[in-house]
Parts: structure tokens; C-alpha cells; sequence
DNA sequence: GTGACTTACCTATGCATCATAGGCAAACCC
DNA sequence: GGGTTTGCCTATGATGCATAGGTAAGTCAC
């Protein structure tokens, strides 16, 4: 077609999201992003290395993009309600965003893991609970629990795991985050099973106006 | 090879699980499975329908698979024991068949979903959760949360995600079951928050003997 | 046991995708 | 404006999915 299509690897990662996007992450091929771009597939060589490149460069591009809706969200809140903002978003962006979202699940390199945006996922959860005032290990013990949680909850949802509704999914997602919220807030006085859920639940309001923003 | 190899789509499913655990779950291929078994490519045509169909079949072998070991893990326990255990069987099948358990993640067709074992495994959540006696809609409430914990557990804990230990997985994964079992306790009172999770704790072991079995 | 039917495998073939090699012309550089 | 770089191309091969049609092993009637 057109010689000198205006190529580059960020174009090709966006475009690829887009495409994953519209017709699922299995569409996602070198051919047909060619067709997409309106080149030839072996064109696409000369910007990215091979499918797994291609990718590894949209799975970056998805953490990166879900990240900074994220931490906008969480931005200014604390205790049940970063909980419920985090949850939120990637909530959201999973659905908005389909094909990005089954992205951010493929598995990196460790190289190009290390250097992208999977470790600000783990600071952002640890922002949402900075109003619980753990101290370690117990703050990590939180991320793992509400990243599981978290991301169990938007598979499942994207799945259609809670389509055959009754209770609807938000229903649902609100008591989830009260029970997180009754948790971590137990463990904030540093015993489990000790607090009281309701003083836990009033503490982490309290704490909201200190704690809950500059995170990133 | 040899004429007659005697195939049929069941043992061809064990062998394409067998291929996952083994290679990943992109090795199963038509080709590779073929080669496996010692027939060529076509011939696996007389048994399933596509490589789709196949990869159903695993789906639903890994499904009723470790749906077999959740329930054997559950039963005869209820509380914070059954939920311990139950993520425990999910967590240990995850580990030594991790083929399996991606597999066990593929999207279904509608009506083969339906009378797979992908209900059972609601049910034996509902079953874990018997124990602390909740009504409807905290039970659902309570199987969504405890689903997509385990889910997102497993997922991230295969992906590495807790691999630079510091606190390792596993006393993380005992902290959550202790959270969860305070959440379930809570709710067990009927009202959320309003339940002093040491004696919630105590309720559901106290009830353990009554409701943690003859589930499936 | 011989013949007919059924079934399980085969070869041959076509199409899609990933990937490499090598060519040609547009863009850029002075 | 001549030389270099760069971005696209065609040609080609490998691998995997899938279909069509052939052939022989197994099964059954009698």
C-alpha cells in the first residue's frame, strides 16, 4: 500500500490492544495486525521480534495503562474505600478493556518483568492499605490476600462466573470489600481475631484524610 | 505404526493432560499429540472433532479431576478447616499438574459447560461454607468471595507472583484463611461487622462436627 | 471359513500463521 | 544529486489445523 507506513513498536503494541480488545487475545497474530496496519507480515519484522514480542510489548502496555487508572483511583482515598476503588478499576478496565485485561495474565520474561509496571501493581495495593497501618510482614500478607482477591474476582467475572445473577456481581463485590475491610482492619491492631470489625471498620475512616494519597 | 492403536477420546484427553503437565499447555497440539500416541495427525479425527474439542475434553477431565481431590480434601471438615483445606486441594493440584489447572481456565462452550463438573465447584465452596450457617444471599456472597480468593491465590501463586518470599507463601495463605474465616464468622451473626471474630472462630469449629460432610 | 460391512488408520492436499532471506525504492544526509 | 539508511516488498520454508479419499484390519452373517 502506502510506502512508509508509520510503523513503530508503541504503535504496534497499540494497535495490537486494540485488536485484542475487539476480537479477543486468541486474534492477536502477525497477520492479522499486518492486515490491521495495512502492511504485509513480514513488514512487521522489522519493528518487533516475533509474536512473542509482539506480545510481551501489549502485556506491558496493558499493566502500564491499568496501573494509571488504578493509582488515579486510589489516589486520595484510604481504608474500605482505596479497597473499593482499587477493586474498582481493574474491575473496570477488565471490562472495558477485555483483551487488554487477558493480556496483563501472559506470562513475562523475567527480564522484561522486572523492568515493567507488574511491580507497581504490588505499590499500588500497598498504597490502598497504607490506612490500615500494617506494619510487616502483615502488609504483605494484605497485598497477597487483595491481589488474590482482586484478581480472582475480575476472572471469574470476565469468565461470566456470576451471571446466573441472584444476588447481583456488585452486590456481591461491596460485601467482599467490607469483609476485606473488616479484615484488614482486625489486623491493624497487630492481633488477628482480636479487633472488633465495627472499631476496625471506624478506624480506617479516621485514617483516610492522613494516608491516603502521594502513592505511585 | 501399529493398525488398530486403540484410541478413543477419553484416553486421548488423559494424554493431552498428560502433554500440558509436561510441556505447557501450548504444547497441546493435534501434531504433538498424534506423535505422542504414534498415529499421525489425521488419524486423531476419528475421535475428536477439532483441536477445540479437545482441549474441552481437558478442561473438563481437569475439571472433574480436581473437583474429586477438593471434595475428598473438604470432607469431614467445615470452618476455617474446610476453607483451609479446600484452597489447600486447589493449591496442591495447581502445583503438581499445573497443565491441568491452566487448563482448567479455558473458556467453555455454553452447553458443555452446563453438564461439566464447573458446577460442582460451586457446590463445594457452598459445602466448605456450611459451617458457619449463613443465609441467602451472604451464602453466595460468601462462595464469590471465597472463589475468586482461591482463584487469584492460585493463579498468581503459579505466575511467581510470590516468589521473592520474604514471608513465604504459605504462612501468607494461612493469614488469609484466618481473614476469610473471620468474614464468614461475622457474617455468620447476620449482620456484617457486628460479630467479635474470636467467638465467630469458635462458632464455626464448634459447628464442624454437625454440617462438614456428605457434601459433593 | 468366506464374503460384506465397519472402523481405524493412512497419504495427499490445502490453507493459515510464523519466520527468514534477499530485493527495491523512498527518505535522509551531506 | 550521489550515497547511505531504512521500511516496505516478494519468495520461500516450516509447522499446525483440517478435509478428502484410500486401504487394510477387525467384525459379523451365514
Amino acid at each position: 500500500m502506502s510506502p512508509r507506513a508509520g510503523l513503530n513498536p508503541d504503535r504496534l503494541a497499540a494497535e495490537a490492544a486494540d485488536l485484542a480488545d475487539e476480537q479477543g487475545l486468541g486474534a492477536v497474530t502477525l497477520t492479522a495486525l499486518a492486515r490491521r496496519v495495512g502492511v504485509k507480515p513480514p513488514s512487521l519484522y522489522a519493528h518487533v521480534a516475533s509474536n512473542r514480542d509482539l506480545r510481551q510489548r501489549l502485556t506491558l502496555r496493558a499493566l502500564e495503562e491499568s496501573a494509571g487508572r488504578v493509582a488515579e483511583a486510589v489516589a486520595g482515598r484510604s481504608g474500605r474505600e482505596a479497597i473499593d476503588a482499587l477493586g474498582q478499576a481493574y474491575r473496570d478496565y477488565a471490562s472495558a478493556h477485555p483483551g487488554r485485561h487477558a493480556a496483563m495474565s501472559l506470562p513475562l520474561d523475567d527480564e522484561v518483568a522486572a523492568v515493567g509496571a507488574g511491580p507497581r501493581h504490588a505499590e499500588l495495593a500497598r498504597a490502598a492499605l497504607r490506612g490500615y497501618a500494617l506494619g510487616e510482614p502483615d502488609e504483605t500478607h494484605a497485598v497477597r490476600l487483595l491481589g488474590a482477591t482482586v484478581r480472582g474476582w475480575t476472572d471469574l467475572e470476565r469468565a461470566g462466573g456470576f451471571a446466573r445473577s441472584e444476588p447481583d456481581a456488585e452486590a456481591s463485590w461491596q460485601r467482599a470489600v467490607d469483609g476485606l475491610d473488616v479484615v484488614f482492619g482486625s489486623w491493624s491492631r497487630g492481633v488477628a481475631g482480636a479487633a472488633d470489625p465495627a472499631a476496625s471498620h471506624a478506624t480506617s475512616r479516621a485514617e483516610s484524610q492522613a494516608s491516603g494519597q502521594g502513592m505511585v
